[in-house]
DNA sequence: CGATAATTGTTATGTCATATACCAATAACA
DNA sequence: TGTTATTGGTATATGACATAACAATTATCG
């Protein structure tokens, strides 16, 4: 079951995701692929239609803008995710948060042995399961989430703006119905 | 996969009731609420407003689609973009569709290979420069093309049912302008 | 109760996508 | 012409992700 494969192409950086952040855009690839093209111009209509593919773009791009901001607090979308559900869950074990994230447990171990290791989160051992592990946030750990809370909001705002009036919410509720 | 699947939002219990170490009651309210196995569900509010992870969590549910009606043709999203590409652009170098598609050249090379391998591509010669390889769709590829071209028109409307009227065009646009 | 199954965290390992450095051949250019 | 840029390619490193297996522990049930 090839859940896992595909190599998700798409523009990851170099050149056409050199522009950052800048709200200022010249020109769309749709526009410039329908506008006469020059000699060197590929036709790229027939995945402009697709959804997977504007989906994945997106994606990146948004990721790679986040990772730009968030390289001040060395922290990956990933690990920002496991400080805010560990953050907002206090005391879960580590395969309760794995699972609420997606992340394969054999996976997580090494993500939380970084994050103990910052001295941003901690394993204090179960009062009820001597297997388990109950995950906490040390207080550098809420302290650096709170930190990255903040610039996730901004994040989030200059998303909205892109997005138009209530675009971002729109979006959100689109993207929800696809899972 | 890498994303679960039933992540009802729910947020509620804010946390302020969580026990932390003193397990003064009975620890039954931790396990007695599901049969499944499945305590009480974390608490995600903070991440499902997060525009990054519902594109994340999208992508993966849309591409994971994509891969399992491909299966049977044997695609992957990163082959049918390429072959799409090719087909709309023949003649062209590899590194302009690799660059159209936000590949990297050296990690094209073995996706064209394959493909020329399966005989669904070639890799001519350019007439005016020694170097390049004017790339080409075979009959078989073209042939190919056509099949997964029409599993695509498929799965495309049943995601814009899934989004309701306008809904997918609407995405679309939002997408495009994240990028 | 006790045997068996399930769970937990972990190690080991494999695969795949993607990035960079470098190269020889060729072309472009000043 | 000599120098630089481009093209396709190789080699390689790095993550993200998956599965198998295991010891310790807990749960289940006859």
């Amino acid at each position: 079951m090839g859940v896992r494969k595909s190599n998700r192409d798409v523009a990851s950086s170099t050149e056409g995701m050199r522009r950052g952040r800048s709200t200022a855009r010249s020109a769309t690839v749709d526009e410039a692929e329908e506008a006469t093209a020059g000699p060197d111009a590929l036709d790229l209509s027939g995945l402009n239609a697709v959804v997977g593919y504007a989906l994945r773009r997106a994606q990146l791009a948004v990721f790679e803008d986040f990772i730009a901001r968030f390289a001040t607090l060395d922290l990956t979308p990933a690990q920002y995710s496991v400080l805010l559900v560990i953050g907002n869950n206090p005391g879960r074990k580590q395969a309760e948060i794995a699972a609420a994230l997606g992340i394969q447990r054999p996976n997580f171990v090494s993500m939380l042995d970084e994050l103990e290791r910052r001295g941003l989160a901690e394993r204090l051992p179960s009062a009820t399961d001597r297997r388990s592990h109950a995950l906490v946030l040390t207080k550098a750990g809420s302290a650096l989430l709170a930190r990255a809370r903040a610039m996730q909001d901004e994040q989030e705002r200059e998303l909205a703006q892109k997005l138009g009036p209530g675009g971002r919410e729109m979006l959100v509720a689109l993207l929800q119905r696809l899972m």
